[in-house]
DNA sequence: GCGAATATTTGATCTACATCAGCGAGTCAA
DNA sequence: TTGACTCGCTGATGTAGATCAAATATTCGC
């Protein structure tokens, strides 16, 4: 679980900007030039730390801003007409939160942190009147959201045509596909929701998502321990899954 | 199926244009000047009609234009590894097809007509170009792919939390909502896809598609004739989906 | 560090929906 | 018109995973 600017994880308001920030590669930053990293940066808030519980914002709130995780995780999720809970993303450092309240002005979804987290706020009219000025700042938000929308369309693949197998295992190389790309290790990682809420996000009850992980555990797959998890067979779980897990088509990876 | 500008469905290249198109008020011109909706209206291309069964683009393909659908439907879908088809979305007159491929650059889905179809393309790095020129066409773009996050975030919820009943149902109000919003009824449409298309897209068998449209007739909810599908008991429907099927939450619509 | 509340695991049973199978109707090419 | 397909419907059966139940294990407030 090291990272690379520990010392600055929950650094003050002033200290914290885009320049020196690890994530920036992967975040709104990338590809821009660096007077214009100070422009974005210029109108992000950094917020104080969400605790664990703690609400970002609600479903149906007015929507104002999209936000950068910096630490921590968050839940996005709806509340049904019949009033259970149905969790719709897990967000981890660098990813935008937010993006699904464009449209109609308000958040479709409401934003919870499942551990202590910390975020950037970005209001997003700023946002899209500087892009006006930055064409490759408009650039990069029109991929965030063309790779959300990816991303959700492999979700739904997920849900319509796997098993609780195949869910479990795209959950967990999913999970270490992200990590790794923040230089996290691809194969031990704490999970930071419950078993309820990846139940609940593959459509599985908690007892099938334990069951599974149980198994997997029994088989030599991965190595679970509460929430730390190591994958011990990665080739084996990949063949589970078959796809890479991500939006990522086999053609062009 | 009567529709205002009818005489003009089919019309040639040179003159059919946004300003003139029926379709204007919900595709990307709303809430552009006039003069503005010229300027789009030169980059965008007339395509000549697909027939049924053809193909719009394929998945892997490299990506360098969204459409618009004119009149007609497409289906979107992947195929997974294991070889079935996966559909991810069907697309009215309107909607707009191909933002999913902005992130990598190649359409991570195939786009086939499921009938006679007529679209308009718009070549995206004219698009965004023009989007920075235009802010509120570049809010429009914002708009339309927030919505979409929004739909399939609503679809999502759908595949992992609602039993058969409830799926068909969502399907068919969905279908009712989108036919409303363009001047059509309500109550009366004619499905352009097969009961294996419904089933494949919301996570079903054919055969339970089937059962379950068979019992909705039964139970005096629908009508239905072959593709013809009639909606008699609008709030029992409703009652049966709860929300409103679409991306909106009650708050707000 | 203690005890209550909450999360996880495991086993037994139930069920919604898939799968398999067979039939009738519509479509199309020759 | 006929035969070959495809599509939709219905009945019988099987099963993956839900649900119910109960025993740990963990977390958290104090």
């Amino acid at each position: 679980m090291a990272i690379s600017n520990s010392n600055n994880r929950f650094s003050s308001k002033l200290t914290s900007q885009c320049q020196n920030c690890s994530l920036s590669a992967l975040c709104l930053p990338i590809a821009l030039a660096d007077e214009d990293v100070n422009r974005l940066d210029q109108i992000i808030e950094r917020k104080r730390p969400l605790k664990k519980g703690e609400i970002l914002f609600h479903q149906g709130e007015e929507f104002d801003s999209v936000f950068a995780v910096r630490t921590g995780t968050l839940k996005t999720y709806n509340i049904t007409n019949s009033g259970e809970e149905q969790i719709t993303g897990f967000y981890c450092p660098s990813e935008l939160v937010g993006l699904s309240g464009i449209d109609e002005n308000h958040y479709p979804v409401s934003a919870k942190a499942l551990e202590t987290t910390t975020v950037c706020e970005i209001p997003f009219a700023h946002l899209e009147q500087l892009s006006s000025q930055i064409p490759s700042l408009k650039h990069q938000l029109f991929r965030l959201m063309s790779r959300k929308i990816c991303d959700d369309q492999q979700m739904m693949v997920l849900l319509g045509k796997k098993n609780a197998d195949e869910k479990v295992a795209s959950f967990l190389l999913n999970l270490s596909h992200r990590f790794k790309k923040r230089g996290y290790s691809a194969t031990a990682f704490r999970l930071s929701m419950s078993r309820g809420e990846i139940g609940n996000y593959l459509g599985l009850a908690v007892e099938t998502v334990s069951r599974v992980m149980t198994r997997f555990q029994k088989n030599g797959l991965i190595d679970v321990d509460g929430k730390e998890i190591s994958i011990i067979n990665l080739p084996e779980m990949e063949k589970l899954v078959g796809s890479a897990g991500e939006c990522a088509t086999i053609e062009h990876v």
